[in-house]
DNA sequence: CGGTAACCGGACACGCACGTCAAGTTTTTT
DNA sequence: AAAAAACTTGACGTGCGTGTCCGGTTACCG
């Protein structure tokens, strides 16, 4: 038992400068090649090769191949819930629900790789979610379902089930980072750009805030300047 | 040259009978398998198996694994557009949008391994669509785009991108078929029943109507009694 | 009924991807 | 500075998955 016990032997200890550095470059890399090719599509070969480092060594940092996977999941999950901070009580719902929107695609757009790496573990049925990342999940949703639920109560919003309409504005955001190669195809552009994200952005907030929430006040959004022209013809690339 | 040459010594004459059973079986077995495990999970023999058929079997009527899942895209790329058939000019928005969101939702939670095949080969980039494919995915939908400029010039529709429109309908509703564990976990059930797809049909005609479209006369859904009660307790399984 | 073309299936080849081994080098600790 | 721990690396084993070969069997056609 005294062997080599790794570094962690002591697991609140910080771990080794190496190590810690290592081991992220392996995470970064595993993240894409996951993406991009699936679990069974990528070899620990190609890992190693795109952290510049010899595959033995990945395996001096990871028993088998499913660790390098399930410690990307690890990563992902405590995620998860930053864009749900939005949602409280206290804001009024058009602004916090547009925040979450926002941040929920900013983080799709910055970080495309993560989100599709995520959405096809969801696919393929949440094989390797551990059932207490999954209670995770479960538990922040109910939360904020609560902060739905008050707002509804409370006459500023439309009553609709609380969690069919987060799984609207997960699923609305998300595509734009995991179908981004249909979203080109339909948009006719070669890659989705910053100006599309904002384009996305506006049609959902349009869409679902009216649709959701009456506006406060008497002007609603349907007043406002319609940012989207048609038929524009010229359409810069 | 006059050697084998497989049955398509005349591409236009009929498959016999045998051949077509075949291949029609191996296809419904790759489907699921595809949809399971994604393209390198799945091997040759296992689709032999669900298809009870000897692995060398398979080869004889597909020449690589490859050409197994591009035949099942072929196949699902003629289902793409038929839901949009819905989306025509003489019809009320309001009418065809909750329409084609109704048989979005029905064809994914019929054909959800299809469907989940299809935003796999998606997230994947899309690698082996063909240009052709990917045209005419390009070309159903600007057609339904035009549709939906048509309503907003006639002040039936508020002013929204039509593309980015389609492709929020297109999440949300694809969504519950994709994710569908996920979706499950979020709304605290072992598996979706037909009564969750109602709800989320539900939640997403009242949001997106709502927020897309002025309701035709004076009454608004929004007076209309909610479907959704809050915190109902009880809660079939 | 005979022959040809389509279909079936066991056995095999070959490559490659996961994971191991053991002998190095560097860094840290005392 | 010496010992120990942490890290690095090339070479190797092994199983398994794709795709082939070739002989045998069934369907079709005159």
């Amino acid at each position: 038992m005294t062997k080599t016990m790794r570094a962690e032997t002591r697991n609140d200890a910080p771990e080794p400068r190496i190590r810690a550095r290592n081991k992220a470059r392996i995470l970064n890399a595993a993240v894409d090649l996951f993406a991009d090719k699936s679990f069974h599509g990528t070899h620990v070969k190609e890992i190693a090769e795109a952290s510049g480092l010899p595959k033995t060594n990945v395996y001096y940092y990871f028993p088998t191949k499913e660790s390098i996977y399930t410690a990307v999941i690890e990563r992902l999950i405590e995620g998860w819930d930053r864009a749900f901070e939005h949602i409280v009580a206290e804001r009024e719902p058009r602004e916090a629900i547009a925040a979450y929107i926002r941040a929920k695609l900013e983080y799709s757009r910055r970080h495309a790789a993560e989100s599709r790496f995520f959405a096809n573990e969801i696919l393929r049925g949440a094989q390797f979610l551990e059932r207490r990342q999954r209670q995770h999940i479960r538990d922040v949703t109910t939360q904020r379902a609560h902060v739905v639920e008050e707002w509804i109560r409370r006459g500023q919003m439309v009553p609709v089930d609380p969690r069919h309409f987060f799984i609207m504005l997960w699923s609305a955001t998300q595509f734009y980072a995991d179908f981004g190669a249909l979203a080109a195809d339909v948009l006719e552009k070669r890659r989705l750009t910053r100006k599309d994200f904002d384009a996305a952005a506006e049609t959902m907030t349009r869409v679902i805030l009216d649709g959701c929430c009456p506006a406060p006040g008497a002007r609603s959004n349907r007043d406002l300047p319609p940012p989207y022209r048609l038929r524009s013809g010229s359409d810069d690339v």
